[in-house]
DNA sequence: AGCACGCCGACT
DNA sequence: GTCGGCGTGCTC
């Protein structure tokens, strides 16, 4: 008989009462099948009900003084949980005081039968795992970046600004070349390189770039862009070491990789790193505490740092890298216009932008999709509502009429509630809008919109005027004659703690799109935030953005979780964890909806342990205590504390 | 979550 | 005497 007689599962359920291994036996007719990673089905209080759930190690003896169960079915051909997989689920759930199975569901993607039978089929057990493949072409000399991730270094890059051109002749950001090169380096020594980028737009570079670099069947995407049964077989190629480079989402980070060599992020300041699905855990926490795990490199490449990787680099955590050849790109600094219907655009950046589009793509970033999402009075200036509802009034295109964004309501015959002006004007203008004003402006010029809607991956290279929200901006073939940065004072008046963060990395990502030497304009903004993208010195104003945050006892300087209840029941678990003392408090309570009342626990990272530990038993207890009907009313409602860690607007 | 167990009020 | 109400507690 293979193996022990018990299984010790992990179940399947988001319940934190359940976040433990139960002890299962292991029946004769499952023995074979039931090896430690398999998926199993295993019965859960009497019978009938059927959990889910992995077996996380076979042992002899069981520590249950009651009577075992035993394992229903052993549901997967091969072993889906790897044992560091499990490794990384636990602590990165421990960390957020939330529960494993949570992080497994994204480390695990759904089974697909038949992707799984004929993948067994060429895979047969037993067989010699593939060997270490060479590269495509020699990766070169190795640089300072590959030297580092060769001594296993934990790494702060500062990415090359600019666009490079492939063999194949698509145009991607050096970034991706630079982190592809990495890879080859990596697989070169027979080992595997994880990447994980914010969008699919990202992956579509980094996939180019890896192709000039890398032997294809090499390369393995795990992200959700693909079909199920892709996804899955990718999954399956990353456990048996198949796959040496796998790219992907904020997910691929916990791809189950063999020989792990090198982990890289790029552009980690990106809030699509932040998981949404509980317990929230940010794809750049989960590949530190990997990196800690497994001992392989750890590489955030990134234009602008950002305050949480700067922090890292401050404690001697991450060693800066620059690249060899420095470059930046040419930002110009323009104040705005003192007259705000015309002068958008001030002159200067005007001019750039004509001359520039006519040998080739002009980028113009603007802070709003869509034509005019606000209006106002044209008189005294007061912000235009809707008669009807009080809703804000906006305009579709160009010959709609104004209409209330909450109640859809025509404002014919507007008139202004503070000053009884009857005209409007746009107050937020969008990228139609700017798209039709431009087109006015440049007879004969093609003008492209890229939105979050409907974002483009690329513009050749031929002259156009391409206006792009920010974040969702095409790579342009040759890198881009001009960029002009418009509606930054817009963008920074947004009332949330990283605002300034968020546009330094819109704005550097945008300039990193421009052509060697192409003029970057940066357009009414002025201040210590324009200095550092001119002067392109963006890990020193993290440094600055993360000294007044820890003046100000603001994340990252310090852990901060959310914990939101009904008042009652949210007293204790604070006080338990007022009760740890120094180095950790609590703002609040404030009411959110729907009758909950929510605190926010600040920490040093040092007492972030004992934090997530006391709200995790917290959790538990409220879970399983009994539930006291609500007074008055015969409802029922399971009462809830939900916790949840490094929460990104927990500050607004 | 779900479901069994258990300890008090009206039924054949 | 028991059937079943829901409050209580557990899940290998």
């Amino acid at each position: 008989m293979p193996g022990g007689r018990v299984a010790r599962v992990a179940i399947d359920s988001p319940l934190p009462q359940l976040d433990q291994l139960f002890d299962y036996a292991v029946p004769d007719a499952l023995a074979e099948r039931a090896v430690r990673g398999a998926a199993v089905r295993v019965p859960l209080r009497s019978g009938g009900r059927l959990a889910r759930g992995w077996i996380v190690e076979l042992a002899d003896e069981s520590d249950f003084d009651g009577r075992l169960s035993e394992i229903d079915e052993v549901t997967t051909l091969v072993p889906v949980l790897a044992p560091e997989v499990w490794a990384l689920a636990r602590r990165v759930a421990d960390r957020a005081a939330g529960s494993a199975s949570d992080v497994l569901r994204l480390a695990i993607p759904s089974r697909y039968v038949r992707a799984e039978k004929a993948w067994v089929k060429e895979h047969p057990p037993g067989a010699e795992p593939p060997a270490a493949p060479a590269a495509t072409d020699a990766p070169g000399e190795p640089d300072a970046l590959d030297r580092a991730v060769a001594e296993r270094a934990r790494i702060a890059l500062q990415a090359l600004p600019g666009v490079a051109t492939l063999s194949a002749g698509a145009t991607v950001g050096r970034w991706a070349v630079t982190l592809a090169t990495a890879a080859a380096h990596v697989l070169a020594r027979g080992e595997t390189t994880v990447v994980a980028v914010p969008d699919h737009r990202d992956l579509a570079q980094l996939e180019h770039a890896l192709r000039d670099v890398v032997p294809e069947e090499r390369i393995t995407r795990v992200d959700a862009g693909q079909t199920g049964a892709a996804r899955y077989r990718g999954f399956l190629d990353c456990l048996d070491g198949t796959a040496r480079v796998i790219i992907g989402n904020r997910s691929a980070v916990y791809a189950p990789a063999t020989r792990l060599g090198l982990i890289a992020l790029w552009d980690d300041g990106d809030p699509l790193f932040a998981e949404p699905l509980s317990p929230g855990v940010h794809a750049r926490d989960a590949a530190l505490v990997r990196q800690e795990q497994s001992g392989a490199a750890l590489v955030f490449a990134a234009h602008a740092r950002s305050t949480e990787v700067q922090r890292l680099v401050g404690l001697g955590w991450c060693r800066q890298v620059e690249p060899e050849r420095l470059a930046r790109p040419h930002v110009v600094v323009d104040e705005a216009g003192s007259d705000p219907g015309t002068a958008r655009i001030p002159s200067a950046a005007w001019r750039a932008a004509r001359d520039a589009s006519r040998a080739g793509p002009v980028l113009l970033q603007v802070a709003r999709p869509g034509y005019a999402a606000a209006l106002a009075c044209a008189r005294c200036g007061s912000p235009a509502t809707c008669a009807a509802c009080g809703g804000g009034l906006e305009q579709r295109g160009p010959r709609a009429a104004p209409t209330c964004r909450v109640c859809g309501t025509h404002a014919n015959g507007f008139r202004c509630a503070e000053c009884e002006g009857d005209r409007l004007r746009m107050v937020s203008i969008g990228s139609e809008r700017t798209a039709e004003e431009l087109g006015r402006a440049f007879p004969g010029t093609r003008v492209i919109v890229s939105d979050g809607e409907r974002p483009l991956t690329e513009v050749g290279p031929e002259p156009a005027l391409v206006i792009a929200t920010r974040g969702a901006e095409p790579v342009a073939a040759g890198g881009y004659r001009a960029v002009l940065l418009l509606d930054g004072e817009r963008m920074l008046l947004r009332e949330a703690l990283r605002v300034s963060e968020d546009c330094v990395r819109w704005w550097a990502d945008a300039a990193a799109l421009a052509a060697d030497d192409a003029p970057v304009h940066l357009v009414g903004v002025r201040g210590r935030i324009a200095t550092a993208l001119a002067t392109w010195q963006l890990a020193r104003w993290a440094e600055e953005e993360l000294a007044a945050r820890r003046e100000l006892r603001f994340p990252p300087a310090v852990r901060v979780a959310t914990v939101t209840a009904r008042g009652p029941v949210l007293e204790r678990p604070v006080a338990e964890v007022r009760a740890l003392g120094e180095g950790v408090d609590v703002l609040g309570p404030v009411p959110v909806d729907d009758g909950l009342e929510r605190v926010v626990v600040r920490m040093d990272y040092g007492r972030a342990q004992a934090v997530a530990a006391s709200l995790r038993a917290s959790m538990i207890r409220v879970a399983t205590e009994r539930r006291r009907p609500v007074q008055g009313q015969p409802v029922r409602r399971p009462p809830t504390l939900r916790v949840r860690f490094d929460d990104q607007e927990a500050f607004g």
